[in-house]
DNA sequence: TCATTAATGTGAATAATCTCACATTAGCGA
DNA sequence: TCGCTAATGTGAGATTATTCACATTAATGA
């Protein structure tokens, strides 16, 4: 182990091995080879091996890695030993399908605060029991209810202006789904996940590739 | 320009200049320098010139890009200058409000076919018209419809074998949103959208960052 | 106890990607 | 017409990321 700036891909490829490695527990298996969880992350086997080693050894030379051992290693490296608390800012469509979606809560994530500004919408309840604030009372709430990370749904025009209340609120972290590129001081880290940029790829892979 | 193997790295980047060009249009911005579309896309100057640069030469020296024909440029470089057919097959919470969604409509995609396994949920007619078939007729209307695309929004547990069929029905592009690597052949190119892992690397850097 | 085996951990080689720095050139005004 | 300016296009260099290849070592069984 040494110490290294770790790259930005590492961290990522460490959550789709705690996946994959989730899903081995579910089947029972205790054991697991760099190689065989290779294949089945769709990496290279060394990758594994570099990508762990940036953070300590985990492994058993002449044996493989022992999965619920390593599930919690890896958890602990990024930080999902604990609960964190999420804001959805947004609930058209996407928003309201993504506060319901099963996957956030199984990976320990909890959303504690939801804002629209549609007043047919404010005041509503959420299947969750959450009840929908008006994005007026964004910075109070924020700081009330401890939310570390703010979910951007609203409309490319919108995100922005969010955003700066999110880092004015205290927010360090910003999962951005608007398709725009917003601007955050250095201190806040902020993801995008946009669907419509992976379809553009397929489309030139489909109409270059072949 | 060159033959040369073009980096994914720049294809992505392509969309993300070409959507950020359409919004300068709607602002009746002619002209363009690399430098000033870089600081709005939050890259370097020469990242722009380069990944430009292996496709041809599309700017004027000592004037910069011409707005509008830098986005049909790269719209025909990621083979957007035609309509793509996309199928759904998941209808739950997020597969209901993707297909909903206003950007894939925007930027040129059609959905032409929905899918699910529910009964309940077969027959019935999404608000933009489209009936939800049952995923045993995947096959067949994949091929009448002439669906290039498929969007798999199932549960983890059902996406290989989704994905499988997509493949026998000749999809060579698909759009995975669930939470496992899919395994497909070399003639099918697929896209990962994985929203947890994008939250857990904000983890990361929330509780190691700070 | 000790050789054997299997799979890790890692330095070195390779490959991919990004950035710099500057030569080049289109447009503009005198 | 000609020089000046500004911003492109690009080779070379720097940086970052991936893969190879093998020395290392824990477990096992004779």
């Amino acid at each position: 182990m040494k110490f290294a700036k770790i790259p930005m891909a590492t961290i990522n490829r460490l959550s789709i091995y705690m996946r994959t490695l989730q899903d081995l527990l579910d089947e029972d298996v205790d054991v697991i080879s760099s190689e065989r969880l290779a294949k089945q992350c769709g990496v290279n086997p060394a990758q594994i091996r570099k990508d762990l080693a940036y953070f300590g050894e985990f492994g058993v030379r002449g044996v493989g890695y022992r999965v619920n051992d390593l599930v919690n290693q890896i958890k602990e490296i990024l930080g999902l030993q604990r609960p964190w608390n999420l804001a959805m800012i947004g609930l058209g469509n996407l928003g309201s399908a993504l506060i319901r979606h099963a996957n956030f809560v199984k990976h320990g994530y909890v959303f504690t605060a939801a804002f629209d500004v549609d007043p047919q919408k404010v005041g509503k309840r959420l299947p969750t029991g959450l009840i929908i604030n008006h994005v007026d009372e964004l910075e109070e709430l924020i700081k009330e209810r401890d939310v570390h990370v703010g979910l951007i749904t609203t409309p490319a025009s919108e995100a922005q202006s969010i955003a700066n209340q999110l880092v004015l609120a205290g927010i360090n972290g910003i999962l951005n789904f608007a398709p725009v590129q917003i601007q955050v001081p250095d201190c806040c880290h902020v993801e995008n996940v946009d669907f419509t940029i992976k379809l553009d790829s397929i489309a030139y892979h489909l109409s270059s590739g072949v």
